[in-house]
DNA sequence: ATGAAAGCGCTAACAC
DNA sequence: GTGTTAGCGCTTTCAT
């Protein structure tokens, strides 16, 4: 060990738990006795590059015994870019949803060998340029901006600076790529599990608030009514707030009139429904087909019976949102790229 | 502009959605006419760096100009630390529970300057190695390793490596600090719930899955109860599956006896004990007061009647850990630290 | 008040 | 086959 060569490694953090002794390439070099070109070949298992047997083993052995683990900082600093993805989020832990669609970026993003930096903004415009800003500053590979429900965004400026991808949600402009929900098809999928169940006389709850959901999902069931050849009633289209008391309060009125099945807008109405339909003392689905929207599974898999409803593709939306990115996937042009809603069947139709 | 500085910084990325220009410290020292050692002076407002304001608004100008960005990575090459805190999550799509953690965590963090890198394992080994691997190798501050239900887990062998925190989970051996709910307590405070609006019959439904949960929240429930002078009768104390089959199954064997309330396992099962009361033509609370467990709010607070409940503080779980990696708080010695579960009061009392 | 230069850990030419 | 060396973008002494 030359004199130049302390022992005792940069002093490590100090406050909170401890830890010490970055082992470096040089540490390893001089142990194994090669230089750190050698250490780099066979740490990255260069091809190509010509390493003797036993100067690998020699690396190898002193890579084990002192625990050397590379720096991927350094690393970045070298190459340019960095294997981080950016994921800023508006609500991560109002619902699962949030949770769903980290999961499937982070999933796709691991299979390519990145990592998420993920940021929560609450919605607040100045967090919001604070995350975008830090995430720019670790030179991020791209950024998914996301939000919870699916709707228009006003995009920060500042995203324009890097790769970027809108989640469940998009750009009136266009310009930037979108990954969002297939609302008719979703809408219309919904609608199809009723009318293939055999029922013709089927009211739509939508919400009462403006969005992609209330527009799509409604023109999705006029579309399945007409390829069925089922007249559209506007009677039977009802509005009500996205949530249980909503599902609760239009429950009486459906249950006036002659409908045999309803599609509610989201798992939610469904289970406010429920009850209204319990009250009365009628059952589900014999007296009353039901199928909801999102596949909320604490909601949709546990109530009485089993709600059958059509899935909000969070995860494939986030991985689908890193495979264009990264260009593994091509974006659709200007149009936000669709993601299908599956069916998913449980026992309330 | 000197020949040796190409106009054309280093190609981008290549492949997705690309993005170019670097803007380093170098060009913007060139563009003012200082050197880097300057603008580094002003770009981090270094106290006791004497700039003159000529320079320094020089500096400002080719910044804004340029557009220039800080490479965090190289600054955390130069200082030895990052500004990273690793979350390991086993689950963060299943419940909205990790999500809080998640957003405790990251608003924490984010008030000391760090951002989260997150990874989910689904409670794979493999993942868990890998990403903790790779957490290390990207100089983390260090690791937050947590559970989306409180719980003893096997600390992965490379947790070792840095500053690590356990959130929601504790080690049998204690050698990891731990942060996670106070169960006891929680118990206690459902069950004081019913004691203060009057009830003396108090019925507990336990979960059948050993776990902190079910031997904390009965010892709470008992402590209470011993607190009022109400004899413990283990008559009243029912095993069920922790979700709404559960709560809806041990419905009957409840009501028959001669309890006036209820405390359950968690929301979902209280969800599932509704359905019981409900198709017994019985009232919430008038005929049988529930408390739940979890604040899982899609539920709770869309139940009819809304569900008076406790909640579980995943999102001062997620903050306290890191103030405890930090060094803000102090840990505890070898016992986590428990986190107080609040009560909520909602209309089923 | 400002600049030159060393060095953080690593990669990639290019020597030998 | 293996070593030397020049950076990657930045901070920080130490001169000037």
């Amino acid at each position: 060990m030359t004199p130049e060569q302390p022992t005792e490694p940069h002093a490590g953090h100090t406050g909170g738990i401890e830890r010490a002794t970055p082992v470096t390439m040089r540490d390893i070099a001089q142990v194994a006795g090669v230089s750190v070109a050698t250490v780099s070949y066979v740490v990255n298992d260069k091809a190509g590059a010509r390493v003797g047997a036993d100067a690998r083993d020699r690396v190898r052995n002193a890579i084990a015994e002192l625990g050397y683990r590379p720096n991927a900082l350094a690393k970045t600093l070298v190459s340019g870019h960095s294997k981080f993805i950016g994921l800023v989020a508006d609500a991560i832990a109002t619902t699962p949803f949030a949770g769903r669609i980290i999961q499937g970026a982070q999933d796709e993003a691991w299979k390519h060998g990145y990592v998420l930096l993920v940021a929560n903004t609450d919605g607040n415009a100045d967090a919001e340029r604070e995350a975008i800003s830090m995430m720019l500053e670790h030179k991020v590979r791209g950024i998914l901006y996301s939000a919870w429900f699916h709707r228009a965004v006003a995009v920060p400026a500042a995203l324009a600076e890097t790769a970027a991808v809108l989640v469940d949600c998009y750009s009136e402009a266009g310009e930037i790529p979108a990954v969002v929900p297939d609302e008719v098809q979703g809408g219309r999928t919904a609608t199809e599990m009723l009318i293939e169940a055999g029922h013709r006389r089927i009211a739509f709850i939508n919400t009462t608030s403006p969005s992609p959901a209330r527009i799509g999902r409604l023109k999705g069931y006029r579309d399945a009514l007409e390829a069925a050849g089922i007249e559209f009633d506007p009677g039977l289209v009802h509005d009500a707030s996205s949530d249980q008391e909503g599902g609760y309060g239009v429950g009486e009125k459906i249950l006036s009139q002659d409908a045999t099945a309803v599609c509610c807008h989201n798992d939610r109405v469904a289970m406010g429904l429920y009850d209204a339909v319990r009250e009365r003392g009628l059952r589900i689905p014999q007296d009353l087909a039901v199928v909801g929207f999102d596949d909320q599974e604490v909601i949709s898999a546990h109530v009485r019976p089993p709600l059958t409803t059509v899935a909000l593709p969070h995860y494939e939306m986030g991985a689908a949102a890193v495979r264009l990115l990264l260009g593994i996937d091509k974006s659709p042009g200007r149009d936000p790229m669709l993601i299908q809603c599956p069916p998913v069947y449980r026992d309330s139709v």
